[in-house]
DNA sequence: CGGGATCGATAACCTCGGGGCATGGACGGG
DNA sequence: CCCGTCCATGCCCCGAGGTTATCGATCCCG
């Protein structure tokens, strides 16, 4: 009942909870089977809960035990976060890191930049390219990102429209399909469609893309990035998928002037954004 | 560099943030200055950041120190809600907390408990009477809530409507508009307007309506909260404040069934929320 | 059915770091 | 100029957290 749980507590009770092990977890942690063990027990003690039921042959979360592991998740990306904000704020020369896909600005980043660097809040930035943007956010590896919604989780962020835009299929340009001026989803029924965050997320534009001149697959994509396509591919305009909006998106607690500032040139950039109810 | 901040380093660096003075904070802690002022410079040397200015005579933050500050009682917060989600699911009994201001449910909640009730999922809810309930919310007193967009700040928060209504202004029998049939803002232009979430929220709606009474306030108040009111006071509708919406809240990252559960419950048993685009 | 392998719990020991007390040193005020 | 305030430093102690050795339960297999 006394004091709060300390972060390595959380740390090792979230890897016994991973692999359900106790000697592999504690080989994973690089300290020895015992100490884990008494520190899972300890923790149990201390809240009062019984967090797995072991016996010699198996490990496994009570439904407690699932309760904290994915609360203990949460807590130590923030604090995280936490220790990677404070030292990008603290660096020699503080900058921002802007989390996005390659590809995944609908060629509007440059010019969001140039109004962005007029703002006196500025700071210079820098570009992260990863496929977990929204990750990036929850642990302070990125203070802002470009996400697209309905395709990433936005809960808990901010989030500021840059651009709505229809979807395209990409195919080769060998496809039967691929004269034609437009596509319904109806039409690709019998494909192997990839579309983004359905798990088999491609780790870039550039192995989707391969993907599909191989055959392997057919890509859904915003629009603009099915224009510009390399000369075997086929962008074709999707009339019944519904558009997707691109974003710059931000923790919800923020409060960094810096990220403010990014906010504000995306508006001022970017006529497209719905301007929010008064 | 090493390994993760510790639970008890923020929370003592957080102290120091609060008060700027390392011997008050010591005291509140319930430790001595020296150890305080230890744990923050090694907590300075780890994160390889400066975070207090410190002259004998004052002690300030440092940018870097702000941003600090605001992250660790996110990371903090996050902690202790890890600690009392697993308490509660653990209990003998587990339960679910709802937390809601007296009077702030528009008459529907019995209806909803009712329905959530049938839900497999269900298990006994308890109400949590708080003001801040999304701050309930974060720190893991609640796990779910009644709230008022527009009023209250529902960033991080997953919700849904419980019902739409317009608002109406509260007045003392003998004011000179409460003879009105309808008002809007502009005719209250002059009077003391109290209206929820400007900073000096009353405790209660008891408060609140004792202060419309004493007439040192008028109060704005969603419309259902002003039906039924104390004989010496009189409910007007406004016809040009925007409504607000009442809507059952949860954390974004929830995965608790008996949430969903209730989710389903108020979908179920309120016909007035917006469905969500497919 | 018995022996070996696997795996978590326990026991005994050690080390280090957080906390306490006493004191030093910088600075501002009367 | 001396005193009061306030943070930093030095030194000691204790407990939390780690290690190795070992036990006990369970399953697999011959």
């Amino acid at each position: 009942m006394d004091g709060s749980l300390e972060t390595r507590e959380l740390a090792h009770f979230l890897a016994v909870a991973e692999d359900l092990h106790f000697s592999r977890a504690a080989a994973r942690l690089g300290i020895a089977q015992p100490a884990l063990s008494r520190t899972v027990r300890r923790l149990e003690r201390r809240l009062g809960v019984t967090l797995f039921v072991r016996t010699s042959r198996a490990v496994a979360l009570t439904p407690a035990g699932r309760v904290l592991a994915s609360e203990a998740r949460r807590a130590l990306d923030a604090v995280d976060a936490a220790a990677r904000r404070t030292r990008r704020a603290g660096a020699a020369e503080p900058h921002l890191v802007l989390a996005m896909k390659a590809g995944g600005d609908a060629g509007l980043l440059a010019a969001v930049l140039a109004t962005y660097e007029g703002d006196p809040d500025a700071c210079p930035v820098r570009v992260l390219f990863r496929t977990d943007r929204v990750g990036a956010l929850r642990d302070g590896h990125a203070d802002a990102a470009l996400v697209f919604d309905r395709l990433d989780d936005l809960r808990g962020l901010d989030t500021e429209p840059l651009l709505t835009e229809p979807r395209a299929a990409v195919l080769p340009a060998s496809h039967p399909l691929a004269a034609r001026d437009s596509l319904c989803l109806a039409d690709l029924r019998d494909a192997p469609v990839h579309r983004p965050g359905d798990g088999t997320e491609a780790a870039s534009l550039t192995e989707l893309l391969q993907l599909v001149a191989l055959g392997r697959t057919v890509a859904v994509v915003p629009r603009s990035v099915a224009a510009g396509l390399r000369h075997d591919l086929v962008g074709v305009p999707l009339t019944d998928a519904p558009p997707v909006t691109l974003l710059l998106a931000w923790p919800a607690h923020s409060t960094s002037p810096a990220v403010a500032a990014l906010a504000r040139a995306v508006r001022a950039a970017c006529p497209g954004g719905d301007p929010v109810d008064a």
